[in-house]
RNA sequence: GCCGAUAUGGCUCAGUUGGUAGAGCAACGCAUUCGUAAUGCGUAGGUCGUCGGUUCGAGUCCGACUAUCGGCUCCA
């Protein structure tokens, strides 16, 4: 993209650049500079582009950094709120963030009132119009300046940029701000934003440095986008997991029990044992699995072994002391070294590999007591664990293999284009925490990468995101609120085998190191059903549903029938109940679509006498009367192929 | 683990400067026997998260602990 300076020079950028990098490098190269260039074909004033919101609108249509123009902007609007109503705060950092800003201060911690204040405060600064001019001063003056205005955090700021740099500063009606920029040209340009909360946050992320309290915002371009996001936040706390599952009765938590120990009920429970069945299923009869059975816990020796006692000590539950006890146990925090033993438990060929373990696997970590999360985070939890072990020639087929049952179980559940691949690496620059050296790490690396590219999975890489024994490839999935965690790990370990002494006998009757891959073919049950609870708000697709069908007398005299249809239903494993309470049927309907459950069944004196079912469900409405074997075929083949029903527009929003 | 907020019947929440707990929904009972989103009337249900303190007296004030939520950090 070529851009025309004001005084007539031309200036060529890269056509990948975005216009927020643009407008960057020309603020901070030229100052103030006019300069006019076309984006996006239109011939624009580059200072009008961030200045006014017509030309604002040209960025936004197709490029959000318009909108991080905007939240930066916004984000020292709300220091210098703060410093007017807290002139004793000091001000640290303050980011556009995906969705919105933040700013950090060091202060007392500010209450949602305090919050309404300030951005009263922000209102008037806005209204007020500031100006936005940027200025740069030498390093050393730049200190001297923030130390005058007794700011010590951006002094230290400052020291850390490289010696001889100009630094910029922005200048705001008199509230000047450390910045690299760009910005608005007025505090005018910010039409639309709310702070939304406010938490504690460390200086530079570091828990022994200063507590800071930081403020978060968003803001957007037009108020209707505000006020979609606003919606959008909404519709995420009705989804939300650890709410909607506590609200349907899935699960419960019990203080005394204690902290990451959910409590599945009887129908959280059938949820997960209809997951759990399937996935056993489809590991031992499809894809080639036996299925192993290993203990909770074991000797510290063990974990001694794996490495997990230096490495992990701290994240397992340990039974025992090791001044006084004979024997320390752990609850296992993973299912590995139980699964090796199984392996070595008989001499194996290489015509016995692949091998391929699987267990439904109970997992205990000692996790922090801040970092537990409704079902995501929790201290036991229940995982389709599996080891496989192969000869090094199978393991490209093999680990491609693994990648293709997490697919398929992805896309059964409907979450397959919810999902991202990430090839988590080792970090070159911190070597000591991996074993092996540098050239098997690279290898397998390399083995992965093509893996998946003949796959045509599209995936991207992260260092340092790798386990200490082996890369892998992590399945990453967002929450309702963007939070990312990862649902599915497939690990590539070839150094493992050789802690535990596993072979083989090759075909010349030599013992040779297999490989082993870690996988997981659903993840672990408890954070799978989070993700499902609000990936469908609660309306699961009708195989997983603990209650698929409620059956409605419209009164007492047809309770022997709907009995009756309740027996036939269940005789073909579909899970029904009958509500035969002496109510309304209307009342009966909205508590039946209130529960979320997708077929209703009304049941009267014609549907007796002709031995049929009106049938009611959450994807068609009224879907008419049918004879019962009819809606009973119907529902079978539902539920066998896992179909995944669209819903009616109208429940969307129950 | 760290910081902050919160904790009242099954659920959602009231409870004014400390004087001894209240509503709606749910539950239960009775009446109603009904055709696709709420029938009426009535009954019962709480040692106010736990423990300790201040006080003549604590849901209300103080402290510790536990749990929940929002973050930080960490992780499947």
């Amino acid at each position: 993209m070529k851009i025309t300076l004001k005084d007539g020079s031309v200036k060529e950028f890269d056509g990948e650049k975005s216009v927020y990098d643009i407008a960057k490098e020309i603020s901070e190269g030229l100052a103030r500079a006019a300069c006019a260039g076309e984006i996006n074909g239109q011939v624009v004033d580059l200072r009008t582009v961030i200045r006014e919101d017509a030309a604002l609108n040209i960025i936004t249509a197709n490029d959000p950094d318009g909108l991080r123009v905007i939240r930066h902007t916004a984000s020292h609007v709300l220091a210098e709120a703060v410093k007017r109503l807290y002139p004793d705060a000091k001000i640290t950092i303050g980011p556009a963030i995906e969705d919105g800003f933040y700013y950090d201060f060091e202060a007392e911690p500010f209450s949602r009132e305090d919050l309404d204040q300030i951005e009263a405060e922000m209102k008037k600064i806005i209204k007020e119009g500031h100006e936005i001019t940027r200025f740069t001063l030498p390093k050393e003056k730049a200190v001297a300046f923030m130390q005058e205005k007794g700011e010590p955090f951006k002094v230290e700021l400052i020291e850390e940029l490289p010696a001889g740099e100009e630094i910029s500063f922005y200048d705001q009606g008199g509230f000047v701000d450390l910045c690299a920029g760009p910005h608005l040209m007025t505090t005018k340009g910010i039409k639309a934003f709310k702070l939304t909360s406010s938490s504690m946050a460390y200086w530079r992320g570091d828990s022994k440095k200063a507590r800071l309290q930081r403020i978060y915002g968003t803001a957007y371009n037009k108020k209707e986008d505000l006020a979609a996001h606003l919606e959008r936040m909404e519709d995420a706390k009705r989804r939300d997991h650890n709410r909607l599952g506590r609200e349907m009765g899935l699960f419960t938590t019990v203080d005394v029990i204690g902290q990451g120990l959910p409590l599945f009920t009887p129908k959280g429970t059938k949820m997960i044992m209809k997951l759990q069945r399937w996935i056993e299923d489809l590991e031992d009869n499809e894809w080639g699995y036996v299925r192993t059975r290993t203990p909770l816990m074991a000797k510290s020796d063990l974990y001694k072994m794996s490495g997990h006692w230096d490495h992990y000590k701290e994240g397992m539950f340990v039974l025992g002391d090791e001044e006084t006890d004979k024997e320390v146990f752990a609850l296992r925090p993973m299912t590995c070294p139980f699964q090796y033993y199984v392996f070595k438990n008989s001499q194996k060929s290489y015509r016995d590999l692949p091998y391929r373990m699987s267990e439904t696997s109970t997992l205990f970590r000692a996790e922090d007591s801040g970092e537990m999360h409704g079902l995501t985070r929790v201290r036991q939890f229940t995982i389709s664990e599996g080891h496989l072990i192969v000869r090094p020639d199978q393991m490209a087929d093999e680990f491609k293999g693994c990648l293709a049952l997490a697919k398929y179980c992805l896309e059964t559940l409907g979450l397959g284009s919810e999902v991202t691949y990430r090839l988590s690496k080792w970090d070159p620059n911190n070597k000591e925490k991996y074993i092996g050296d540098e050239e098997t790490w690279e290898h397998t690396q390399d083995c992965i990468r093509d893996v998946l590219t003949q796959l045509e999975i599209p995936f991207y890489e992260e260092d340092g995101e790798a386990a200490f024994y082996g890369p892998k490839v992590d399945i990453q999935a967002k929450n309702v609120y963007g939070k990312e965690d990862t649902m599915i790990t497939i690990q590539w370990d070839a150094l493992l085998a050789e802690q535990f002494d596993m072979y083989y006998i090759d075909q010349n009757g030599d013992k040779v190191r297999p490989y082993i891959i870690h996988r997981t073919s659903i993840g672990c049950y408890e954070r799978t059903l989070a993700w499902l609870i609000e990936k469908y708000a609660g309306k699961f697709p009708t195989w997983l549903c603990a209650e698929q069908v409620r059956i409605l007398p419209i009164s007492d005299k047809f309770e022997s029938y709907a009995n009756e249809v309740a027996r036939e239903l269940k005789e073909n494993g579909v899970d029904v109940t009958v509500d035969a309470r002496s109510e309304k049927i209307g009342f009966k309907i909205r508590e039946a679509r209130l529960s979320k459950l997708p077929y209703m069944l009304v049941v009267g004196q014609q549907e007796e006498a002709d031995h049929t079912v009106s049938v009611r469900s959450r994807f068609a409405g009224d879907e008419g009367v049918m004879p019962l074997a009819q809606f009973i075929e119907k529902i079978c083949k539902e539920i066998r192929t896992k179909e995944i029903r669209e819903e009616l527009p109208q429940e969307k929003n129950n």
